[in-house]
DNA sequence: CGCGACCACATGTCTAGACAAGGCGATTAT
DNA sequence: ATAATCGCCTTGTCTAGACATGTGGTCGCG
């Protein structure tokens, strides 16, 4: 029976105090209030405030240590998981506008490499879209996304454009629910087609995104290749000793070196 | 300090939980015991081992929905800290055998962009060392790096040979503290050292990661550059819906200088 | 045999209180 | 003036219990 449904309590009181350090209300290098202060003003006991600072201290906004009140950190903006999988939101949430024109839309049979991260069998027919993405109308990254078909039949809906529109916000609306993705990071010589769209030469360096979008339960949604041009993105990554991190690790393909 | 046996018990329940996990007594894809079985198990209130779970959760171990106990996901072994640090400890955790050839170790004078990752002043002094790490003798990476003088002279210690053991061992044993650590992902092409020592040719794509480590209050330890070899590593992130990740960021440089 | 309703059980959230351990400033001693 | 000390405050950990909410299997009905 509280005031905004469905939204804990913990989580009302963490986007508060997001607020408040965007606000500058908190300022960075300052102290947020001391967990019984919290308690008293959100009227409420030590957990939901502790679990909000949490969510904070993982979201990396404040550096909290035992025996004295948080430290809000410089900003790193976090971003949420729609960031991360979308070009379009990524481009938004830095205040840019986000281009893209497609190159190629259609259906096609799974290559083996393709198969294999989407868990089909060669030759199933998959759904496939080669999109040159833009920031600001300077051409920034070249897109190869294969989807399944029960996915990628959405993209020929007559009220969606891949020119216009973002996939994700069209797919989500479409009641494909992505969940969770992993992004497998590395470099790559431009091939001639990345050499065409991205107007570089070939074997030009050009840093590679591999994501696997994935479903509630472990199906694989999406499978990409995007290859962004060199200087205009970077992928940072942040850690502590506090914590392990499931979100990073490097691989070495098992295949040992020849 | 920390004796492993001053752990808090809800450490010691994760720790016992990925035991279990990585020996198969809770098989991929089966569940997990359910909160109150643990809670009987271990002998503590819901509190510790709910913390235990949560923490299982983050690291990706696990997939925890209301209503049913947490499924045991497929295995990404997930990465402490110092593996993400160290080439050592990386190479280390995946059963290989870690080498490193120092080409150059000596003091010199911060240039702008060392500089200003380091929060000096140019010309301030610095210890600069610039070693080949290789894994089962196969050459992977050229690593560059800087340290502010009182981080770096530990290296010039007469007990320490840069061409044999861990840097970040020793630091951590001569009393350095690091903390926290950011990565920077790109492209860039092999100049002309690295062509050399990597046997690549000039403008090859390399994958490189810039690691800025952190102490405990912020003051930057370390700034490295390192150029991995593309098809022997890659970066792997990965995240969820569930929550925001302050792990994983793309940046667009503002400006964008040679 | 198919299928919907139901219920036991699981996790999510929250309360109130207690003690331990570390930080930080004020006070005191050198 | 400087350095060590003390004590208050803050966070870390844990207990015991309560209710809300979603899952999944069972059982009965059609």
């Amino acid at each position: 029976m509280n005031s905004p449904l469905s939204h804990p309590r913990h989580a009302q009181i963490a986007q508060s105090l997001r607020e408040r350090i965007a606000a500058g209300i908190y300022p960075v290098g300052g102290r947020l209030p001391s967990e019984a202060q919290l308690c008293e003003e959100f009227g409420t006991s030590r957990g939901p405030v502790r679990q909000a600072v949490e969510t904070l201290r993982q979201e990396g906004a404040v550096n909290v240590t035992r025996g004295a009140a948080p430290i809000v950190r410089e900003s790193v903006p976090s971003h949420p998981f729609q960031s991360l999988v979308s070009f379009t939101e990524w481009a938004l949430s830095l205040g840019r506008e986000p281009g893209q024109r497609t190159l190629e839309l259609g259906r096609s049979r799974a290559e083996p490499d393709v198969a294999a991260r989407l868990g089909l069998a060669v030759g199933d027919p998959v759904v496939t879209v080669l999109r040159l993405r833009s920031m600001d109308a300077v051409a920034m990254m070249l897109e190869r996304s294969t989807f399944p078909v029960d996915v990628g039949r959405h993209l020929f809906d007559p009220d969606f454009d891949p020119d216009t529109g973002s996939i994700y916000r069209h797919l989500r609306s479409s009641g494909v629910d992505l969940f969770e993705g992993v992004h497998v990071i590395d470099a790559v010589g431009a091939d001639a087609k990345d050499a065409e769209a991205l107007a570089v030469a070939v074997g030009a360096p050009l840093l590679r995104v591999c994501r696997t979008v994935r479903g509630r339960h472990g199906r694989v949604l999406e499978a990409a290749d995007d290859r962004y041009l060199p200087g205009l993105a970077a992928v940072s990554i942040e850690n502590t000793a506090e914590r392990r991190s499931s979100m990073l690790s490097m691989l070495v393909p098992d295949s040992h070196p020849a």
